[in-house]
DNA sequence: TGGGCATTCTTGGGATAGCATGGGACGGCA
DNA sequence: TGCCGTCCCATGCTATCCCAAGAATGCCCA
């Protein structure tokens, strides 16, 4: 699966084409559908995710688990699935941004692609820059540091394995 | 079996023709029946499912599970199969909905299709605004994220295959 | 260490093919 | 014989493909 890292602002034109980074591109190409992004309205936030098509495979599967209720995984299908559009790249690498997507974004002039490991986001730039403040505002007030995650995560990982269960 | 994603939306004409999304129509080319469509009114919703002749195949077998009650079955068996039509395109890949169907959905000038994976449904357009409208305030107010559902579908997998039973 | 060269990436525009949509004609059924 | 459904043909629009060039980056050599 592509891992998507880096923030990139690159250009829409008047077809609303975007490339993609050079950099996502090279992740893409070791998919199982390397010129195919899927692009989707982001649920929490006004941008676009993005995902390769082994990332729609683990997802798809996901809804197969008993553990979801029906309501969530109706709204899945209908926000994710539903919402779904599979995008291909042409011969230099650019994909054409949906209009619906674009408007949903605010995207008109440049588009910034925020990699997010297992998927990455599109932004419209000033927006993006509005988000991250107002983040990292929550990071200072919380008084978050990484470290104090890490260690959090692990010591729950342990539980489960170990201990728990 | 084919794969629905995405929304598109198509006009309907005075003869009540439609276009199926040139996307439905790629995927249904590679199941055993592309020409053949069912439609069927939604048991939840004012709109109709679709599928193809191969998800109807599987739904018919799963009517032979012994983990059905005779309930469900008896529904199934009058509300899906008792209510499905088949539609077949013509060369311009449009299919004439139903009059029955178009009706019950409230149908007349615009149809919404919506893909849902395996299946897809066809609303009113300003049905659908509404319903979708009605599920993203549900997202907001649960406070759902996508990549928590992975999780928790991934989770209640491992528990199911590792550690559990 | 600095400059020049080559490659890659991004961006732009024009041409072509496919799609959605509309109307008309033919054939079958009532 | 009239009406309805199906098939066929025509057209405008949109999206896709193809070709081209500017800009930035990295590399190599002097």
């Amino acid at each position: 699966m592509a891992v998507f890292l880096s923030t990139y602002v690159n250009k829409v034109d008047r077809k609303g084409r975007v490339s993609i980074p050079a950099q996502f591109r090279q992740s893409l190409a070791k998919t199982s559908a390397p010129s195919t992004v899927y692009l989707w309205p982001s649920l929490n936030h006004q941008a676009l995710e993005g995902a390769d098509q082994d990332y729609l495979d683990v997802l798809s599967e996901s809804l197969e688990s008993p553990d979801l209720d029906a309501d969530e995984r109706d709204m899945i299908e209908t926000f994710i699935f539903g919402k779904l559009i599979p995008v291909s790249s042409d011969a230099e690498g650019r994909i054409v941004l949906p209009k619906e997507l674009a408007e949903f974004a605010g995207i008109t002039e440049e588009a910034a692609f925020i990699g997010r490991r297992k998927t990455f986001q599109i932004w419209e730039p000033d927006a993006l820059k509005a988000h991250e403040a107002a983040l990292r505002e929550q990071v200072v007030r919380k008084d978050i540091s990484l470290s104090q995650i890490v260690a959090k995560a692990s010591r729950g990982a342990a539980s489960r394995s170990g201990e728990g269960a």
